[in-house]
Order: C-alpha cells, then structure tokens, then sequence
DNA sequence: AGCACGCCGACT
DNA sequence: GTCGGCGTGCTC
C-alpha cells in the first residue's frame, strides 16, 4: 500500500497544503487522482509518495486518473518554486503547467475525435465512378472531405469494404503556409547572431531600435539551434498583436511548430500541447502560457518585446515570463535572448552591470530613422482632436497613396458621461470609475470590470437628458475624421472591434490593401510592419504621462517609441507626430531624438530618489471585504506586521465588485526575506481573517490599481 | 473553497 | 416555538 500526499484541486491559500491518502495501484509523481475531500469528490494532484504514514483515517484514492504523470521533474519543480517565489497555491502553479484540457479541476481531457477514411487493400469489383473515386483520392483523408469528393458513392464505398473508417484525435492546422522572403543580412545583424551564438553568456538584452530586423537574428538563431537537434521556445506579448511575426516564423520553418495562446480553444491548445510532449515539433511560438510547455530538450529561448506588460500574469500566480523564461533556460543549460526596441528599466540594468550580455542593433534596416515631431497643443490650433500640421500631412500622404496610423489610446466614443445639469459622472456600481459611453452598442461600458449597461439618455441623478460631450475615444475619432476626410478609407482597431476570432487579421488585410488611416489604441504600436505608413499620429501623448504609477514614464516612453516606430518602414521616410501639452517632458524629449539612453539615465535617477524598482523590490497586498472598517483595521496590522520593511500606505484604491479596496506595498532590498515574510504572514493570515480576502502581488507591474 | 456545526434575532 | 443569519472549524 502507497500513501500518497495530494494537493487538492482549490485555488485557495487557505488549503495550499497537501492531504494524505492510501493508493493499492501502481501511481507516481504528477498524475491526477480522484478523491474523497470532505463530503465531496474532489480532484487532486500527485505531490510525493510514501510507503508509511503517521496519520489514521486516512481516506483511500476513488480512482487514478493518469498512467503516465502529466508533469515531469522540470515542471514539478517549476511549479513549486513559482508557488514560493509568487507567494501563490500550489495547485494554481500546478495547473499553469498544463493546457486546460488536462487540469485537474477537469476530470478528463474532452478529446474530441475525427473520422478518417482509409483504404482497404482488397480488389473488389468496381463501377467505372467508384473506380474513378478510389484511384483520385490520396488516402488517408478526412471523412468530412472524403464524403465531398465521393458525394453519393461514399456510401457503398464504406459497405463495399473498400475503404474503412477510423476514429483518430483532431489536430487542427493552425500553421498557414506562406512564403519566406529571402533577406541579405546587415553587418550589425550578422554581428549580433555572432556574438549570441559565440557567447558563453547565457542571458542575451538585445536592444535593437524598431525595425532593424530583429526578427531575422531571431530566425537565424532558431535556425541553427535546430540544426543541433534541440527545441526552440519563441515568446511574443499577445498574440493577436504579433501576426506578422508569426507569420515570418512559420514562412521559415513551416510544419515543424506548434503555436500557443490564449485566443486557441481548449482542444486547440490540447493539440498544440500534445505536439511538443510527443516530441512532433521543434518549435513554440506562443504568448505567456507557452513558457510551461513541456519541453524535453530546450536549445533557445527567444522572448521578443521583453519590455512587455502582457508577459506578467495579473491573476494568481502573478508570475512573470521572464523569470520563468530564464529558469528553464537555467534548467536546460541553454542561452536566453531578450529582445525590445525600449527594453524594461530592470532588464536594460542588468546588462549596464553585465549580468545579461547586452548587444545592440543601433540602424534600422533601411538606414533612416523617421523624423519626430511635437507638436505644442498649447499653441497650435487644432480640430477633431488633429492638430494642422498633422492633418496637412495626413492630406500629404493620401496624394502620395501611403498611409497614416492614428494613437487614440482610449476606446469606445465618450471616455466620461457627465450629466449638463448637476454635473454628476456616471459611474460603475461594481467598481465605481466612469462610465464610458460606446455609440455602436448604444450603452455605457465600464473599462475596468467590462460590465456594460444600455444608455438611456437619461442622468441617474436628476432625470435630465443632456450629457457633456467632451474628450473622445476611438469610435468619435473614427466618426470626425471621416468627416474630415470623407474620401479615405479608415480601419478603427480597438477592444470592440477585434472581439471576434481573426478579426485582427482581417482588420490588418483590409488596412494593407485598400485603407489610408488605421486608427486604433495602444494594440496598434506593436509588431506592425506597413511599408506605405509614412506617417503616425500621436493625439493624446499626454494621457500616458499623467498616471499615478511609478511605471507611467516607462510605459509611455514605450508606446511613444514603439508607435513612432510604425512610420517610414519600407524606402519612404517616415514622419511622427507627437501631440501633447508638455513638450518639455523628458520621455517626450527622448523620443524626439530617438534616445533610449537618455531616458534610461533619467527614469533611473527618479526610481533611485524613490526607492523604486530595479532599486528595490516591491510586493503589493491588496485587501478588500464588504466591512470597511474591519478592512482598514487588517490593513494596518499588516502594516504593523511588516514594520521591519518600508511600507506605503494604506491608502483606498478603486472598488471591484462594489467592494472598497485598501493597498499597502512593501519595499526592500532583500529580496529573500521580503518573500519570506510575506509567504510567513500569509500563511498566518488565511488561518486568520476569512471574511477580509487578501491579494497579494510580488514584483506587480502597476501599483496605482 | 465548501460544508457542517452552533449560537442568536425576527417570524409563521 | 422555529427558520435562517454567518462566525468558526475542518477537510487526509
């Protein structure tokens, strides 16, 4: 008899521990097993095996749900480590490493199964168009287009013997063919492939401005890992974002990938997952999920857009794909490209101290950067949201037949309905933030919680029927300039507009071959590759800088750079138009002379002078219950728990779920106590306080919440 | 988390 | 007199 230590399948502190149960099968490591927990069924994880137990009553498993474990050595291990390293539950890590099909809450994989026709080596006697049938169809082939291609013969093709019906497991094609374009490689590319690939470094930070074809030193480093014989983990933000980018790898090396990401459906993701464990291919291209696939022979890790908020999950566990990305590598003894055109401050730190090896790619491939302008909301006239000398070249471009994009980062139509009469916002009773009024849909949407509610033109408050019509959002932009320029096509690429599966794609297609202005939020600055934009617009450059978030700089340095560099990428050169009421601002001014450096140099005077990240480490806990006071009073014991650490706040932040929230964040230097005191007080707290829930975020990517 | 047990208020 | 509120404790 085995006595099996289980993590039960609830994503909750307060159970991250495991339960001991009596197993007579054969079982081992990572399988799932179905248990008895409580008074209920329950599924559970694997953990260890024992041969004794100090423990009576100990329950037996119902039944053993895998013959093989679903996670080897590696991922174990991973999963654990995250769990300490994110302060999250075992079993929430446990499940990040499989694809949702297999997790444990799922009793079994809903493998969906096809029909596939084969033919039967027999010699029966057959009509002229039987006959003709067998001989033009290439077996095997799929039932579905079997029946096509045969229509009424199919049938007694089946009963005749001939061919033979067979289930098999779906396996969707995600990979679309298309073709490679050949590329002469520049000196500084074919210096940056030498260096990674001669280094006895393991991390790479390369930081090649926007369009000096990073992507061929990645296909070209792929390459020759495979050459060897070893895998490829190839990371991008989001997908959906990252079409041109796929495409390119898959021109390159065709059959041999597997894609990942969160748009696939569960069986999708099953298949692509199924393709890398039965060793079929070499390489993954995928989004933050896709760093758990089970690789077993790892030769490169390439994650593009380092920089990027999308890798850090923001539910539990909170982890970060970098780190992930950099302990595998570790693991497998292979080297770790990180890539951006605006790398993060804490990566672009580390290789100024040369713990990443830093190679730069400082031209673009076409030599020509494109010319910034800023353009002084202050003192210039402006329309539509489009300053004058943004729309004179808007008219520019479209008598040369090239194309303009437009940054609006706010969608829907008004950002703030505010009623003419009393002057009351409205807002969202779940999270208590405005409102935003989308026209397509005729209803108001709150941004944060997605909740959305119809407009009825009337003010909660005082019943009047007038709304102010100030600030605008994607959808009113849309509408202005088409009035402006009633002639071009627009494509609008926002949240609302690409809700539907491809229809990034589509948008893309459409815009390539026949728009003139593609306007859209922050999702239009990454990864887009247009010869004929000659021309970005910047409207609100402001927004970006105005968060209270100690990253607001960052990340506005990082869209600003990473929209400028949408323009003149093929042999025009191109324009940027940055509008904004602070010209002066240092990010505003890096940008205009296309110079990481300075902003690098800043931005770190100002987290030293804050004791902010990479200076220091930070961890946010988060608490929120529908008593407000009894919330204050944990938030402050916490407080008083942490007092060895510098502590900020509490302070109220936005609502979720009509509940008030209070933050505190922790800072210090010591990384390892500061996860040990926290993973301390956790544990403590979920014995503790229950009706006070507590969130607890290690290294978080904002703070203002 | 989810459920049972247990102790107090407002109801047929 | 009971129904049901949610505080507390436990789950191998």
């Amino acid at each position: 008899m085995n006595f099996v230590e289980v993590y039960i399948e609830h994503n909750t502190l307060a159970l991250n521990q495991t339960f001991t149960y009596a197993c007579s099968q054969n079982i081992q490591v990572g399988c799932r097993v179905k248990v008895s927990f409580g008074n209920k069924e329950c599924i559970g994880f694997v953990q260890s095996i024992h041969s004794q137990s100090e423990l009576k009553n100990i329950k037996e498993v119902i039944e053993v749900l895998d013959q093989e474990p679903l996670l080897n050595e590696e991922l174990m291990q991973l999963a654990d480590y995250m769990s300490h390293y994110y302060v999250a539950s075992q079993i929430s890590c446990l499940k990040m490493m499989l694809p949702p099909a297999l997790r444990p809450q799922s009793d079994r994989a809903s493998i969906i199964y096809e029909d596939v026709v084969y033919k039967n080596n027999v010699s029966i006697e057959l009509t002229k168009r039987q006959q003709e049938i067998v001989d033009t169809i290439s077996f095997p082939i799929l039932a579905s287009e079997f029946r096509k291609i045969a229509k009424s013969v199919a049938k007694t093709l089946l009963e005749k013997g001939v061919v033979r019906l067979e289930k098999q497991e779906k396996h969707r094609q995600l990979v679309e063919s298309s073709t490679d374009k050949k590329v002469v490689l520049k000196p500084e590319q074919i210096n940056a492939i030498q260096t990674i690939q001669n280094g006895k470094e393991s991390v790479y930070l390369l930081h090649g401005v926007t369009g000096s074809g990073k992507t061929e030193v990645f296909l070209q480093l792929a390459q020759s890992v495979l050459n060897e014989g070893k895998q490829v983990l190839f990371l991008v933000p989001e997908i959906g974002l990252t079409p041109m980018m796929i495409q390119r790898v898959c021109a390159r090396f065709g059959q041999n990938i597997a894609i990942f990401h969160s748009r696939l459906s569960d069986q999708e993701k099953y298949d692509q997952y199924q393709l890398v464990k039965n060793n079929e291919v070499n390489i993954v291209v995928g989004t933050r999920s896709a760093v758990f696939m089970p690789f077993s022979n790892l030769g490169l890790i390439l994650m593009d857009e380092e920089h990027d908020n999308s890798y850090k999950q923001d539910q539990m566990p909170r982890y970060h794909t970098r780190d992930i990305a950099l302990r595998r590598a570790a693991y497998h003894h292979c080297k770790c490209v990180l890539a951006s055109a605006t790398p993060s401050l804490e990566s672009y730190a580390r290789a100024y101290k040369n713990v990443y090896k830093l190679v730069t790619l400082s031209n673009r491939i076409n030599e020509t950067m494109p010319d910034i302008h800023i353009v002084n909301l202050q003192t210039e006239h402006s329309h539509f949201g489009i300053s004058d000398s943004l729309k004179r070249a808007m008219e520019d471009r479209f008598e040369k037949n090239e194309q303009v994009l437009l940054l609006l980062n706010r969608r829907g139509y008004l950002p703030i309905l505010r009623c003419q009469e009393c002057h009351e916002i409205m807002t969202c009773p779940d999270c208590g933030i405005a409102l935003s009024y989308h026209k397509s849909t005729n209803s108001c949407v709150c941004h944060i919680c997605g909740n959305s509610y119809p407009f009825l033109n009337t003010c909660p408050n005082c019943k009047s029927h007038s709304f102010f019509q100030t600030g605008m959002g994607t959808e009113k932009l849309e509408e202005q300039i088409q009035t402006m320029f009633p002639h071009q096509k627009i494509i609008r690429m926002d949240q609302d507009s690409t809700r539907k599966k491809n229809a990034h794609k589509k948008l893309l297609e459409t815009f390539e071959n026949e728009g003139d202005i593609l306007l859209g939020t922050q999702m239009i600055t990454k990864g887009l590759d247009f010869e004929r934009v000659t021309c970005v617009g910047i409207l609100n450059a402001d927004s970006a800088l105005v968060r209270q978030d100690y990253r607001s700089s960052e990340s506005a340095y990082q869209i600003l750079e990473q929209a400028s560099g949408r323009s003149g990428r093929g042999n025009k050169k191109g324009e940027v138009f940055i509008q904004t009421y602070q010209p002066e601002h240092f990010v505003i001014e890096s940008v205009k002379e296309h110079n990481y450096l300075r902003f690098f140099n800043q931005e770190m005077k100002y987290r030293h002078l804050g004791w902010y990240p990479p200076y220091s480490y930070l961890c946010s806990l988060v608490f929120s219950s529908n008593k407000v006071e009894e919330t204050i009073k944990v938030s402050s014991d916490a407080k008083e728990f942490f007092k060895e650490f510098k502590v900020l706040g509490p302070v109220e932040i936005s609502m979720r779920n009509k509940q008030k929230r209070y933050r505190i964040l922790l800072k210090s230097n010591n990384l390892e106590y500061l996860n040990k005191s926290v993973e301390a007080y956790s544990a403590m707290y979920n014995k503790l306080h229950r009706n006070v829930k507590m969130e607890i975020n290690m290294h978080p990517m904002y703070v203002e919440e």
